[in-house]
This record gives structure tokens, C-alpha cells and sequence, in this order.
DNA sequence: GCCGCGGCGTTATGCTATAACGTAATCAAA
DNA sequence: TTTGATTACGTTATAGCATAACGCCGCGGC
């Protein structure tokens, strides 16, 4: 039951839209890109698209990428991964990929243990050439 | 010979004018918070600071925070490290602490290698609250 | 000389994000 | 059922971040 691509049905109306808009494209959008998209919708606003993507983010549904002012949809299929989560973006054909690494969280937990720092939310983004673009 | 905070000789009056401000600064700045403090100095265009911005982060001599869009003076004395750094930086009084983590870096490694990714620049940056704050 | 290059200064513009206001729908407690 | 809290919405205006495009100048190599 349930598969992935799972869109929650109580989202409002801009927020699916907003969501929609994520999906359906290949790479990150910034708020300004989902907004041309969506004016055939009547939206009009850039806050209409900032609210619905803070929405969003909140619920890990999408994500934002720090390092292009843009946001993704979450690709994974349940979203409710806590921690820390590396984007791979290729700077060739925009893809992102998302994965994360228990090590590398247990790396950045043994830091802040030995500094007294303690970490609220991580970014790690990587820029590079996805292996597709290197093939060609 | 040579102790911390060495400023190379070789920049130009607006790259040492930023450099300094940077430096001077216990806290990440805007570009248009370093404009606001050179302006005494003649400096009058944000493209003059974002100019010197590119060339002191190109040297290794500041770095810029994706999170914030904000720059920070590098806080290693002999700024030639390549590779992976780490930011944690305090929501509550601004600090930033720069570290590095070789077994972070091979970890991202193992995964770019089996999934054909190949790594140009990687950000990582940590929000939080430093050891101070929390005592505070 | 003269040319290429890098840095500079200026004006104008574009992109990203939020403030501040009022409206409407929903829901639970009194 | 009124009341009040909460949440989303729509709009206008503004703030904050970054770059395009132009021409000038100074310097080193040829």
C-alpha cells in the first residue's frame, strides 16, 4: 500500500501546486521559476510561493539548496528522514541527488561532542558532474 | 618567521580594505555590510566589494557561506588547505568555527566513486549554538 | 610604441526574500 | 452560537543580494 510519489492529500492548494511544480521538473527551481510556472494558475506573488515552500520544507517534502537559492522535491519516497542529508548537484545537467551517511553524521556528533557545540541543522552540498554527463 | 593573521603583501588596496573588515569582524558579513564600512574609506559600489570578495575566496583568504550569504576571513593561518571544510556557525552569537574531517572527506569519496559522481566544490555548513552561548 | 591583461569605478538592472496589512475559513471552548 | 485562536491567503511595497555592461587606467612583455 502507498508508493512512492506519494503526494499528501492535505496539502492546500498552492502547496501542491508548488510541490507539483517541484516534481515535475529535473532540477532545482528558485521561487521566482515555480512562480512563472504557475501564473497560469492566477498565482501572482512571490510570497505565495515562499509560504507554500516553507510548508514544504517543513515537512521534508521538498528541500532547499543552499548553494543555488532554489529547492528540489524530496526524492525520497518516505520522507521522514531526520538528519543529515548531502545533495550531489551536477553542474552540467542540474540532476540532484540526495543521499545520506550515518558515519559522516556520527563524524560531525563526535566534532560538536568535543567542541560543546551543538548542531541544529546541517547542509552539505556538493557541486560536480554526474557519471551520466561525463559519458558524454 | 611569520605568525597568524600574515596578510599577503600582494593584494590590492580593495582586497586588503575587505580582507580587513572581514578580519576585523568577530562574525560573518554581508557584501553590503562590508560596502557600509568602507564607505568612510571611498569605496562606493558593491561590485567593488564583491570584486575583492571573489579574489580573497579564489586565494583561500575568505569563504563564503552559502547559508547566510555571508563571507568570513579564513581563520587558518596558512590558508592553503584543499579539500572539504566545515562550517559551524552560532545562530546566537554569530561565531563561526572552520574544521576539517579527513574521514568525512572519504566517505563523500567512497560514495562519489560508486555512484560515477566526480566532486568539484563541496559546502558543509552546520548551524547551531557554540559551547559560550550554551553556557550563557 | 603598443598591446594584452587585470583591476578599478560607475550606472543600471536583475534576482532573491520578507514586512506589513487586511481577509477568509476552520475549529474548539465557552 | 458566539467567541477567539489559528492558519492560510492575497496584495503592495520594500529590503537585501548579486551581476551586466561600459569605459578608464596602469603595468609588464614584446
Amino acid at each position: 500500500m502507498g508508493h512512492s510519489r506519494d503526494i499528501p492529500a492535505d496539502l492546500t492548494r498552492n502547496q501542491g501546486l508548488v510541490l507539483g511544480a517541484l516534481t515535475g521538473s529535473g532540477a532545482p527551481l528558485s521561487a521566482y521559476d515555480i512562480l512563472d510556472q504557475l501564473r497560469s494558475e492566477g498565482l501572482r506573488a512571490p510570497l505565495q510561493i515562499y509560504r507554500a515552500l516553507d510548508k514544504l520544507v517543513e515537512r521534508g517534502l521538498a528541500h532547499r539548496l543552499e548553494s543555488l537559492n532554489a529547492f528540489v522535491a524530496c526524492t525520497d519516497a518516505h520522507c521522514h528522514r531526520k538528519g543529515l542529508i548531502a545533495f550531489a548537484i551536477c553542474e552540467s545537467c542540474g540532476k540532484v541527488d540526495e543521499f545520506a551517511d550515518t558515519v559522516i553524521e556520527e563524524r560531525l556528533a563526535a566534532w560538536a561532542g568535543s567542541t560543546g557545540f551543538t548542531v541544529g541543522r546541517t547542509t552539505m552540498e556538493i557541486r560536480g558532474r554526474c557519471a551520466a554527463c561525463l559519458g558524454a
